[in-house]
DNA sequence: TAGATTGTTAATCGATTAACAATC
DNA sequence: TAGATTGTTAATCGATTAACAATC
């Protein structure tokens, strides 16, 4: 429904970690798990756990635990990972050839039906079994096709344009992986931006705290903090 | 140095993303910005990039705001992003090639240096430039190249075993791409899941809010919190 | 039954936002 | 100067964790 209760945004991000590690579980021939299990395979808290797992629906039995298929259809069910999504492609690099497969890998539903890109030398090629298309037809072929998801793995400065020619084509979600970040400004119009360079901040700000520098003190001095 | 004040991980995301912002302002002929700028450019609030910007000790000045040049200069030095970091790279495929280019372009420092597979027709190869190494020869390879961080791109059933090979090569940081989360268990060991999944998830959860059902109510019901 | 597990309420902790003094 | 901006302290908000009753 349109609004039930507000969902946190990082209960959103672990569901799918429990849906994950409930597919690994069931690969072993286990049928329930509990969330003392989950919590102990994923590093988070148990309490954690039920809490995230509350908000889909799913109700757990005491002393049993989960029914891993149970659970991994109400986690599915409840991201809407149990119905068919067709997304465009806009920049058909390494990265975009990437998700091609990963996005069904992940999900069975979602699936990139074309791929868009300004060079000559990329219009036209098929890639993983789907076509590349000159973004300036984006809009015919929308109309043909009827995407409901658009992902930006354009050059950044590429990022707001493409975006644009995503909502006139009349799609109104969005997954951008460039730096730059898609601020919707219309209502209705749904970003998720990902930027892998976020992760590689807290990755090499760890790094450099575990092992601050080669030589000198000079510069550690720098980040103390007070 | 190895533990001034503990930054929290959400600030750690945020400051690349100041980052590359202020690289675009400059890329504008911009020498200056402020902390509402960016504000109103990044969609997040102007008290909050004040106190992000804070931990890594830039000083702005009342009524201007901050040199472009100094601010970028300083989030880079304490995401460590000045130093160079090689790094080893497992599961050679798209998503692999993809990072190949990415962590280099995002942050000037990072490297990979080497790439690892099991796949014979993939070993021997050179992907843009960097050679294919059979995924046995890991270690010999690490003593060679002595490299800090170790990306895997593998399928996730293998991230396990490749993550222990990783380790047991003397590399401490691994940056992990499966949807198989990696714990870390000895102390020393950092590691960063970047679970592309979890942002599909949010993605769609919000589609499904805002268009929940194509046919009929009575699957909608479900999805009603109360 | 006893004990393991769920689900929920209360307490804690941390992150965000608001208010405001300092300053150029 | 007046006003825009910073930086910080206090208040609010939300997320996590602890405690515990319910239950199979």
């Amino acid at each position: 429904m349109p609004n039930g209760k507000p969902v946190s945004e990082l209960t959103l991000r672990r569901l799918p970690l429990y849906l994950f590690e409930m597919r690994r579980l069931k690969g072993f021939g286990n049928d329930v798990t509990s969330a003392a299990e989950l919590a102990r395979n994923l590093g988070i808290h148990h309490t954690q756990i039920r809490k995230d797992l509350a908000v889909t629906g799913i109700v757990g039995r005491a002393k049993v635990g989960h029914i891993i298929d149970e659970a991994m259809a109400a986690i599915e069910r409840f991201l809407g990972w149990d119905r068919t999504l067709d997304a465009f492609l806009v920049g058909a690099g390494n990265l975009g050839s990437a998700l091609a497969g990963y996005a069904e890998l992940v999900n069975g539903g979602t699936q990139i039906v074309a791929l868009f890109d300004d060079h000559p030398q990329k219009i036209g090629r098929v890639i993983h079994g789907i076509p590349v298309f000159d973004v300036a037809d984006l809009s015919y072929h929308a109309l043909r096709l009827q995407p409901s998801l658009g992902i930006i793995t354009t050059p950044a400065k590429a990022a707001k344009i493409t975006c644009d020619r995503l909502v006139e084509a009349g799609i109104r979600a969005i997954w951008n992986f460039t730096p730059y970040q898609i601020i919707p400004e219309k209502d209705g119009l749904i970003v998720e931006n990902t930027c892998l360079c976020s992760s590689l901040g807290v990755l090499t700000w760890n790094m450099n705290r575990a092992a601050p520098l080669t030589g000198g003190l000079m510069e550690s001095k720098s980040l103390i903090q007070e």
